[in-house]
DNA sequence: CTGAAAGCGCTTACAG
DNA sequence: CTGAAAGCGCTTACAG
């Protein structure tokens, strides 16, 4: 009898071939993959180990072919948010290809063309939709969502309303706990830069900000806070502001990075070191915090985590509405991280005096 | 006998369909969507029609599944190249699925780990390597390439090889253009911040930056060129070394934006207008050029294009080896722009006088 | 918690 | 020129 060719042309391993290495069933193996629950832990890691050991990876078209449940989302993303654009794809595309659904990239530069590309990606038949800061604070495409019906969830942002949900750290506690730190260094002069206002996020840093100087009995001083947009131009001209204060700052606190690194540049104009003369730290550990010199302290925001999150919460809307039933706008906090690196430090010996003055005068 | 339900979830027409409808088999469907010429006249019309009055589309998840074509391509980055990531992946994942074929995204932190990154998607199936910079630049990396005889192809690189493909803009001409721009201001002692020594741009842009000197009859001064290596750290130091010659440069133009961003800092602190006491100009049009103020005139690279052009040019490959037949690798050269932004300006009236002088006494 | 069977929609390889 | 069979690699629906 003659041997039918194989019809095979990848040597890529199969399921087939890790239940075999694993002793178990296709069966069970797609359960895995597919992270569902009832599997017992000890089956799971034999088959996650076969899956590492023959370096497994679904093969989408059958995945998508045998589930007939193709489901596509978008991911908005304008020019601003370039910083997070990289690890909003990455988690993004992990979790669309961990759920095997389709995740379509597009980007809007303009708030007229978010319009216009998310009233298209929907005729298109994308059933939900990612999208990223500044998209999601503007107020035109918040409309656009609710008008529109479209389950739709934010990264990193709080904001979570009807049908749009939203993945963020939480901005007041994170603040909070970098104005804390700041002070257990020493400092009792402290400037803080606030965010563009019409940003949900500005006004959380702020109040975190200001909480924590109350809650270690130090005053709340007008002259210490600046206005800045979360651009590096603006935090130029808020940090002349702060350290043109009679009785300056021995630490500035930016919320973000693009502003902590226009402080630093500032403090270096007027011959200041940082962090021996003056303590900058900023918000996000974007790119901008590795890139300066010193390094920026920051806070870091998982945004890949966030993405991955994000995109869960959308497939979960979707899958629940092709079952008839309708979720609410859900917000889900993850944990934020103080990278602490090179740009902070107690304050200089000489306002080290000044420091506890303030202190015993402190209203 | 109980009734197995479907599991159609679409109601969309299949090739059987058409074939019920056509009166033929589905394997004579087949034939006439892919255009086979063994089909006789009548039959296909017949087929045509069918499918013209069912709407029918054909499956794309069920055809490469069947087809056994898939192609699965591996993007191998790791953290530096941070700033290309997202177009590099926004340009990649278009044109992979515009060839319908897989793109497995790994991040990889340590050289070690790219080795054992790129021997795990090897043996994963994967049949070609995207890989970016510095990732592309360390010699291991290539090591590993060559030994592998896996198909590869590089983007930003100027480096193909025996299986390596690369993808790039020409960095002698662009730092030619830039000098060359800069000379058209009127500057006449300008400053060059050389990149990285191990990577191949480096030299390239160097030589494109000497040569256009030379072309305007400038002297090629050692002085004036001051060793960095891509960081802005580096930046920092190359920048103070060059403003502190005497009869100081009027311009700046440093091997990345980086560096530039960092030689404005420095400027800075020297009391230097940017640009009216100083131009300085940068490369790669990074998202630091339109962070820092004033924001940097540059060098735009292509990313997305050249993320595409790579895609491209493995897919080709890796079909060419299916058949047999081995490509050589391939180098492929796209525009580059350069983008005017506020760094640069004629120089102050001042040096303009020294400039002749300098131009008559150069040696 | 696990697996055997059937099927997703198409194409390859073979036989007429 | 045409078609019946087998198979691509996975998941659903069912049965234990």
């Amino acid at each position: 009898m003659k041997q039918r060719q194989s019809r095979r042309q990848r040597n890529a391993p199969t399921i087939s071939d890790v239940a075999r290495s694993a002793g178990v069933s296709p069966m069970t193996v797609s359960r895995v993959i597919n992270g569902e629950s009832n599997v017992r832990a000890k089956t799971r890691d034999a088959v996650l180990a076969a899956i590492e050991s023959l370096g497994y990876t679904p093969n989408r078209a059958a995945r998508s072919l045998a589930s007939a449940d193709q489901i596509i989302i978008g991911l908005l993303y304008s020019n601003p948010s370039a910083a997070y654009l990289s690890e909003v794809l990455v988690g993004g595309l992990e979790q669309a290809s961990r759920h095997n659904i389709q995740l379509v990239v597009e980007k809007c530069d303009t708030e007229e063309d978010a319009e216009t590309v998310a009233a298209r990606l929907m005729a298109g038949g994308v059933e939900g939709l990612l999208i990223t800061p500044p998209l999601s604070d503007q107020p035109r495409m918040q409309e656009l969502l609710r008008a529109s019906d479209t389950p739709a969830a934010a990264i990193a942002s709080e904001n979570a309303y009807n049908n749009t949900s939203a993945v963020s750290i939480d901005d007041y506690q994170a603040a909070f706990a970098m104005t804390r730190h700041i002070i257990s260094l020493g400092h009792r002069r402290i400037g803080f830069v606030i965010g563009d206002t019409n940003q949900i996020a500005s006004g959380r840093r702020l109040a975190g900000y200001r909480d924590a100087l109350r809650e270690a009995g130090l005053p709340v001083d007008d002259a210490l806070e600046a206005q800045g947009h979360f651009t590096y131009r603006s935090g130029l001209q808020a940090a002349e502001q702060l350290l043109a204060v009679e009785d300056r700052p021995t630490a500035i606190f930016a919320s973000n990075d693009d502003m902590a690194a226009a402080t630093v540049a500032i403090a270096h104009r007027r011959g200041l070191d940082v962090p021996s003369d003056l303590t900058v730290c900023g918000f996000d550990d974007t790119a901008l915090a590795t890139t300066v010199w010193p390094e920026l302290t920051t806070i870091h925001q998982p945004i890949i985590e966030m993405a991955r999150a994000a995109v869960d919460l959308l497939v979960e809307e979707v899958r629940a509405r092709r079952d008839g039933e309708v979720l609410e706008g859900r917000h889900q906090l993850l944990d934020f991280t103080l990278v602490q690196r090179q740009s902070d430090a107690p304050p200089p010996a000489e306002s080290d005096g000044k420091r506890r003055v303030g202190g015993t005068t402190s209203v």
